[in-house]
DNA sequence: ACAGCTTACGGCAGTCGTAATCATG
DNA sequence: CATGATTACGACTGCCGTAAGCTGT
């Protein structure tokens, strides 16, 4: 259970193979092989089913705890980096499609006109890559968006001790196509979609697994995925009725072929966050208390 | 950064001496002195203060870090222990003392004439240590109190993947000496005590910390705190004025001289959840479920 | 002066790479 | 038969304990 020997566990799993994964950790076949070896022998069973090379049963629960402990051990020894280097001249800020708002823009140019000679990045991300970013300082200020209840925070996993602080809540509404049955309502319930067909956005609109975790219900089955980051591709598959969709109001207003009704029940909001390593003065932390002010 | 150094770490700050830490763990003082050196050469920085032993700043900062890390990792290790072992013979179950309840006693009965030959064994833990014997296997069922909103999980810290499921939801009551001049109120607002006397009894009531994160603000100071486990003892602190409590309206029931005046806003419940590592027709799933279908 | 942390050093275990071996599609 | 996992083995690193050195109270 050494952390090496994870790292190695999951790479074989990401990868598939044992040589691809060798490749990756710059490491020999043979190295991975031992590595596999003794983590089997370590927990007292079989991990892996080779050839093809997949997870077993234990092997699988063993991921559920090695990716979360792998991400959790980079963050830290990021931490640990970033507290003894010298101050950065550089920022990168990331941010999920839908946490970039006018306000956003405003407060980033006051910064950078009181520090011209930082150089700043804006990277968009998913959700999931963003928090792991943001715990291992790849980016120094993360933008999340998601779905909670009303001056509730975002549910995000637990990567160590970031600071997170509100930054906005607004209406969520559903997005319909104008010829829609339900088009012309002026409010929605999330129970009775329980069963209609959904597109399944995770980066761009709210994730079904979060409608299906608010609900507890095992409904919002995605008719179809979409893997992009604009809304404009996304807007563009509902007008063409492929199903639905919940997004912030704000997000829907000009988007041609499309109705957004508002969300009724239950009380729901789309919330911005931001999220970054609490080190005091830092550009990151200014940013931040900075936007929650603007908002 | 190997969990071994930061074991190791964790413990010299914990004991306040490498030798004793040494005794802890069974290794030399030499050893511990060892790990100290190349986790602070690997970190990059003095993590501690020599003579007396006390963590630096950067010190706390690594403790933040790795204390949730090994307890992950504790549980990593429980959880693959176990699901290689025989099925249990011998059910542990943990209790917070407000989580014990009437139904619980029965439903408990229930499970005891179905199988008569598992030894049960109930002990009453606080919140953190419960989590983190459910999370390392210590304790085999957790039954978990603490406020939340209407219809939301408590907000545990993060130990891996666990179940949880809910078990009840009932009204929360401030206690307050029968002289008090709220005790004849028929409802309280609970900003309107932030500058109130509070106890702290952080494992029999609300801690005062939950308050102060629910509430946002930086209230709730307590002016005495209470270590132990029983609702009487603190009652009795509680009829003599020395500060008030947060607790189950239930629990307030007959208790001499407390007037139990209920929580108006924020719309707060004293919720009870079950706690258990996934194991499909594990006395724990069966107990939870049991349970989750009696409340 | 003494308790307690640090440093020096040697034995030992564990890890990785090379290379030979084995298994499967 | 070829790709790719496993096993054998040797060089090397790193870890822990013993024991001597150092330092603040």
């Amino acid at each position: 259970m050494d952390p090496h020997l994870l790292r190695t566990f999951v790479a074989v799993v990401d990868q598939g193979s044992f040589s691809e994964a060798a490749r990756e950790l710059g490491y020999t076949q043979s190295a991975v092989s031992q590595h596999i070896a003794t983590l089997e022998r370590d927990v007292g069973a079989v991990l892996l089913h080779r050839r093809p090379v997949a997870p077993t049963g234990v092997g699988i629960r063993l991921l559920e705890h090695a990716r979360p402990l792998l991400l959790r051990w980079d963050a830290a020894r990021a931490d640990m980096a970033r507290m003894t280097a010298a101050p950065a001249t550089r920022m990168v800020i990331g941010v999920t499609p839908l946490a970039m708002t006018a306000p956003f823009g405003s407060t980033l140019t006051d910064l950078r006109l009181t520090r011209p000679h930082l150089a700043v990045t804006i990277r968009v991300l998913g959700r999931a890559a963003l928090l792991r970013d943001v715990a291992t300082a790849a980016v120094d200020l993360g933008l999340v968006d998601g779905m909670a209840a009303p001056t509730d925070p975002l549910h995000l996993p637990d990567a160590g001790p970031l600071t997170t602080t509100a930054l906005s809540e607004r209406p969520l509404a559903v997005a319909l196509p104008a010829s829609h049955p339900l088009a012309g309502r002026t409010g929605l319930s999330l129970t009775d979609l329980a069963d209609a067909r959904w597109i399944d956005a995770p980066d761009t609109a709210i994730p079904l697994a979060h409608l299906r975790a608010v609900s507890g219900t095992d409904g919002y089955r995605p008719a179809l995925c979409y893997e992009g980051s604009d809304v404009r591709g996304l807007t563009t598959l509902i007008a063409a009725d492929h199903g639905l969709a919940l997004l912030p109001q704000r997000a829907l207003d000009d988007q041609p072929g499309i109705h957004a009704v508002p969300l009724n029940t239950p009380r729901l909001v789309h919330r911005t966050e931001a999220l970054y390593q609490a080190l005091p003065d830092s550009p990151a932390a200014l940013l931040a208390s900075a936007l929650a002010a603007d908002a």
